[in-house]
DNA sequence: CCCTGATTCGC
DNA sequence: GCGAATCAGG
């Protein structure tokens, strides 16, 4: 596919309005994100890096997270509060790790699981993190498992990387398996 | 690792 | 002009 009038036109529309290339390459079709990126180079569009880079980081809404997150109240002897705000402010990633050291137990080895299944159950609701994703940010490899009211300003996606192949995080997948199989019966 | 844009350079 | 490969950074 080549550069018409149009498409180029389309190219220009999201490029301004902060889409990435590689979603403008999904949109337009038929051309890599290296493709969009040289033409708008070519087109002498404006480096929108800064722009662009801000709306790729997560909004900080952290505060939310953390205070609302039951983490503290569930498993206090765990990670002490100051701990966790603090790494939740500074970056997003790290404090997934972080709290996905207690989170990750749930789906790890499977001689362990059950051990640990046990704790967790006890412990009520607490579910791994979530990245947070707004619907734009999903891809093939991110756990599509919808979080809050759809209808809420607050709703989103869980993001956590979902293992090869399936739309959920190996947690959710089991959560909506465990579905199925309920709603069979 | 996954993703972002930036640059280079053969076609 | 085009875009894959590669680079640099988060």
């Amino acid at each position: 596919m080549g550069w018409t009038d149009d498409r180029v036109e389309l190219l220009r529309q999201l490029w301004s309005e902060g889409h990435s290339a590689s979603q403008i390459a999904e949109r337009l079709g038929g051309v890599s994100r290296n493709a969009v990126i040289g033409k708008v180079h070519r087109l002498k569009l404006e480096s929108r890096v800064k722009s662009a880079d801000a709306a790729a980081a997560q909004p900080i809404i952290v505060q939310e997270t953390v205070s609302a997150t039951p983490v503290t109240a569930v498993a206090p002897r765990v990670i002490a509060p100051k701990v966790v705000a603090a790494q939740a402010i500074s970056q997003s990633r790290p404090v997934a790790r972080t709290l996905g050291a207690t989170a990750l137990k749930v789906e790890l080895h499977p001689d362990e699981e059950e051990h640990v299944a046990t704790a967790t159950q006890t412990s009520a609701e607490v579910v791994p993190m979530t990245r947070k994703l707004s619907l734009v940010q999903l891809t093939e490899r991110t756990c599509k498992w919808p979080i809050g009211d759809p209808l809420s300003p607050d709703f989103h996606f869980c993001g956590d990387h979902s293992g090869d192949g399936s739309p959920y995080c190996s947690y959710h997948a089991k959560l909506a398996f465990q579905a199925v199989e309920r709603r069979r019966r």
